[in-house]
DNA sequence: ACTCGGTCCTAT
DNA sequence: TAAGATAGGACCGAGT
């Protein structure tokens, strides 16, 4: 293409644009094309570089339309009707201005005297305002000073809503009745801001600012202006994206309050709302709402909870008991308009209960070090902080791979999507284990960063894959490729270093560096930095081969990630083989070794020796004499002992870890009950105690005892409903799924009773098990635990031990003890069948209650109405037990209750948590239904 | 009684 | 429009 020729594609070009955005008034929608050299990204090429075209539009809006007339083809003259591969069209506007100007994500950036001149008219709510040309902008490399973090305002808030009996608010109905705010420095342990606005009077509260007001208008307004004169970097709260900030939003256009949705720091400029909905199969399907607040960070610490802890339960209430052994109450919605209602006390009870609601997300943030572990992410990845919680983990990716193509002068193409049933390739290898139980030490042998070290051990990237046709064209040397096990070919560095490789030691340098320096760091701010960062790097470095087989994505690449795994497999049989082979007694080892298992980048190894000093020395001479077999920077290490060792099947075992002879440092499950969150607690900690019992403190009949103590308590109805509670993630919608299953059922009825409460796709669904009729399935007996609780449903104890407890308990006892069946699930233990509660429901409604005897529960007749003639005669005793029975469920009662006080914080004022996931409200509530009973019967003697 | 596919969640 | 990967065990419902 000459001068000429660019200047006419460039005509047809404005043309089409102009077709296309037939209302946007541009007086050029393409404003320059020029010619540029550069080479793209995807596969090995010899010449250095080709013309590639550079279209500069007027919007950043106009790049996906420009690319669109480009896919389908313009008619030129001269050479037809010609459509154009385009590359890079497809990156976010941000995150292309960042990459050109140098800046990364958190990062800090210097506007040099002299460059800025201060705004003719003001444009935002900023507290500086100035023009400066972009490229004069310098972006400072996060070391040193400018590895401190900034001083981020980060505001903390939470709204309560006043909904109508027996719904959930909704913003077109109910009000906003107060909203609680907590202004923090980043840095700084204490908030320097507290307040909270109510609608209607509010009694006083030590240390808070109480502004009330007397319409709802003036609460909207009051923090409208609120969040103008604080200026919040950071927003965070509780379910804020989905809840708080949009119920906001939309109670104000309820009231028509115009002025309401200016929150950002843009002059002028509106919130927008937008429905959204994430899904990734790492993190699930979720809905959410895409709040536009410019200028200001929306971090929602329920988004983070969900991406980065597996808890069974993240209820704000939940989250604080795990991570700040710190309980919360959950007042039910219906009960918060009584106490709006009630008087300037109750609306002060309502209001100590918003300001905790405000509270407890920054102390998780404080606690959890979020910022400083994702201002790192941010900063080692390049994106911007936002992009950490709305976005996948392929973006990160993205950003640092045409960070770096843009230093090596490549640019990456856009590719259609490969459809998705092409794009399975063969992953890892699993050795098949030797399942049993193992008393003498196993050693652990681990590949470190297998995936990573195998990309740069191979030289494997975009850009240096042989295409099958230049591998017959090009001829190359043997000596200058690799063909991998999967039958790709690579060329080696000599010929092209891969940017994939690069990335990759760069990040672990960088990672080797974190660490080293962590060790140094004296300063408890510059720790947390030092520490999110390496911890930054190593996902990074974990994830880069994930992008590059992930098929929808911006750039797959199979050739690479098929080889990825092929090689991995070929080590882990070599590693097997060398291990089996070399320490024999043949080979002057005192046994044969063994490899019982593997899994991706591992193996068990048995050497035979008796000691867990003699496991870590062969161990050790294993890993560095294997190590020595493969390429640079591959590298085999020793890691840790397992004795002794409980091998139940593939990703399934359990052990005592041990990192130095002398002592363990815990006990380790993997993929067992104990780890999964789909378990119910009585399996959970049953299995736990019994694995306690076995490998810790060695005592197989004691696990035994507890075995059954344990049913026999399920089956007398002893057991707490708390420990019943099995939850499942909700991944679909209802329609969605093909077949019945508890949770969907579950969430269904719920739906039914009452839509607004009930579970939604992403969320977790728990559930019991109650009697139901006979042969019914599971998915028929699920309910919710506080329905069950509030209408004395009775449960299904033979469930949980056929079909919770049973099978778990077998695969951990039938490796150890013979007869395990018989030993643990048949006896005296399963028989003690209580008479448990009659079902309210079906017939049980039309049979007439006849009184059993006091003494010994056999059915009265009519004349009687407490003792049978057996039992009369010792009235003074079974009175006394009554009476006695009566004052130790009071005192139960009582001692829950004022945890339950205590927990709320006043003891002097009702409880109204109903928390489901809360052991003590479990138990509190059964303790007053048992108290409610004894009295029933108390009552009796009075005849 | 058995198999098979759907679902969930984990290991690496 | 955007969404890291595959391997694998356990359970359950549904069909044979």
């Amino acid at each position: 293409m000459n001068p000429d020729d660019i200047s006419h594609f460039h005509k047809i070009l404005e043309g089409k644009m102009r077709e296309v955005n037939r209302n946007t008034k541009v007086p050029k929608f393409v404003r320059r094309i020029e010619l540029v050299h550069k080479r793209s990204i995807m596969y090995y090429q010899q010449q250095q570089s080709h013309p590639f075209l550079k279209i500069v539009v007027a919007l950043p809006t106009m790049v996906s339309g420009c690319r669109g007339i480009l896919d389908k083809g313009i008619q030129i003259d001269g050479l037809g009707m010609r459509s154009f591969m385009t590359y890079e069209s497809n990156v976010l506007f941000a995150l292309r201005f960042m990459i050109d100007c140098n800046v990364v994500g958190g990062n800090w950036i210097e506007v040099p005297a002299g460059k800025y001149k201060k705004t003719s008219k003001s444009l935002s709510n900023c507290q500086l305002e100035f023009d400066c040309l972009y490229s004069e902008l310098i972006s400072h490399a996060a070391e040193g000073e400018f590895s401190k973090m900034a001083p981020f305002r980060i505001l903390s808030f939470d709204i309560e809503c006043a909904g109508r009996k027996g719904h959930f608010p909704e913003p077109t109905h109910d009000p906003v009745i107060q909203v609680a705010n907590l202004v923090t420095l980043q840095g700084e342990d204490q908030p320097f801001v507290r307040n909270i606005m109510t609608l209607n009077s509010c009694s006083p509260i030590v240390g808070v600012d109480v502004m009330s007001f007397d319409t709802e208008r003036e609460v909207l307004i009051a923090w409208k202006e609120f969040i103008r004169e604080v200026d919040p970097d950071i927003i965070i709260g509780y379910n804020i994206c989905k809840f708080d900030l949009p119920y906001l939003i939309e109670r104000a256009a309820t009231l028509g309050i115009s002025e309401f949705p200016v929150l950002g720091r843009i002059r002028n400029s509106r919130v927008r709302i937008k429905d959204a909905t994430f899904s990734s199969r790492q993190y699930g399907t979720r809905e959410s709402k895409e709040v536009t607040v410019e200028g200001r960070v929306q971090f929602d610490l329920l988004q983070v909870m969900q991406r980065d802890y597996k808890l069974s339960s993240y209820s704000l209430n939940s989250v604080s008991a795990h991570f700040l052994s710190e309980q919360k109450e959950d007042v039910h919605h219906s009960i918060i308009s009584d106490l709006q209602n009630g008087n300037a006390e109750t609306r002060r009870r309502l209001a100590v209960y918003c300001l905790k609601d405000a509270y407890l997300p920054q102390r998780l943030l404080d606690k959890l070090m979020l910022i400083y572990n994702y201002v790192e992410m941010a900063r080692v990845t390049g994106v911007p902080l936002s992009f950490l919680l709305a976005r996948g983990q392929s973006i990160k990716v993205l950003s640092q791979l045409l960070r770096k193509a843009k230093e090596k002068n490549l640019v990456i193409p856009n590719v259609k999507q490969a459809g998705s049933e092409q794009g399975k390739y063969e992953g890892a290898t699993v050795l098949e284990p030797k399942a049993g139980f193992y008393e003498k030490p196993i050693a652990t042998l681990d590949f470190a960063s297998l995936y990573p070290s195998i990309m740069m051990a191979y030289n494997l990237c975009y850009c240096t894959l042989v295409t099958p046709e230049d591998v017959r064209k090009l001829n190359l040397p043997p000596e200058c490729i690799n063909k991998t096990p999967s039958g790709e070919t690579f060329v080696k560095s000599n010929l092209q270093k891969g940017i994939l490789p690069e990335i990759l030691e760069e990040l672990l340098t960088a990672r080797k560096r974190a660490k080293a320096d962590l060790k140094e760091a004296k300063d408890p701010f510059e720790k947390a930095v030092l520490d999110g960062r390496q911890l930054a790097l190593k996902i990074s470095a974990n994830s880069v081969y994930g992008f590059t087989g992930a098929t929808v994505a911006q750039l797959p690449c199979l050739e690479i990630s098929s080889s990825v795994t092929s090689y991995g497999r070929q080590m882990i049989e070599h590693t097997k083989k060398l291990v089996e082979d070399k320490f024999t007694i043949l080979g002057g080892y005192e046994h044969n070794a063994e490899v019982i298992y593997g899994d991706t980048d591992s193996v068990m190894v048995q050497f035979g020796v008796p000691t867990v000093e003699a496991a870590m020395k062969l161990g050790r001479e294993a890993a560095e004499c294997i190590s020595g077999t493969f390429i640079k920077p591959i590298k085999l290490e020793f890691e840790k002992v397992y004795y002794p060792y409980l091998l139940i099947s593939k990703k399934r075992y359990a052990g005592l870890f041990w990192t130095n002879p002398d002592k363990f440092d815990k006990m380790d499950t993997k993929g067992i009950e104990t780890v999964r969150r789909d378990n119910c607690l009585l399996v959970k900690n049953l299995v736990t105690e019994c694995l306690h019992k076995i490998l810790i403190d060695r005592d197989v009949p004691g696990a035994v005892q507890f075995v059954k103590n344990t049913i026999s308590d399920l089956l007398m109805n002893r057991m707490d409903l708390s420990l019943l509670v099995i939850t499942k993630g909700l991944t679909k919608t209802g329609d969605d799924y093909e077949v019945k299953a508890a949770h969907v059922e579950l969430a269904e009825r719920m739906r039914k009773r009452d839509a607004a409460t009930a579970p939604n796709v992403g969320d977790r669904v728990p559930y019991v098990i109650i009697k139901g009729a006979k042969g019914a399935k599971a998915f028929e007996k699920s309910e919710d635990p506080i329905y069950v609780l509030e209408n004395n449903i009775p449960i299904d104890p033979q469930y949980y031990l056929e079909n919770q407890i049973s099978k778990p308990l077998l695969r951990i006892f039938e490796p150890i003890l013979k007869n395990a069946s018989k030993e643990l699930l048949q006896g005296s233990h399963t028989r003690s069948i209580s008479i448990s509660t009659p079902s309210t429901g079906g017939i049980m409604k039309f049979a007439k209650k006849q009184l059993t005897c006091i003494g010994c529960k056999t059915l009265l007749s009519n004349s009687d109405r407490t003792l049978c003639s057996n039992c009369k005669g010792r009235e003074a005793e079974l009175y006394c037990k009554s009476v006695s029975q009566v004052s130790e469920l009071e005192q139960l009662f009582g001692r829950l209750w004022t945890q339950c006080q205590e927990c709320q914080g006043s003891l002097h004022q009702d409880v109204l948590c109903t928390s489901r996931d809360c052991p003590i409200f479990y138990r509190r509530k059964k303790a007053q239904k048992d108290m409610a009973g004894a009295k029933t019967q108390l009552d009796r003697w009075s005849f």
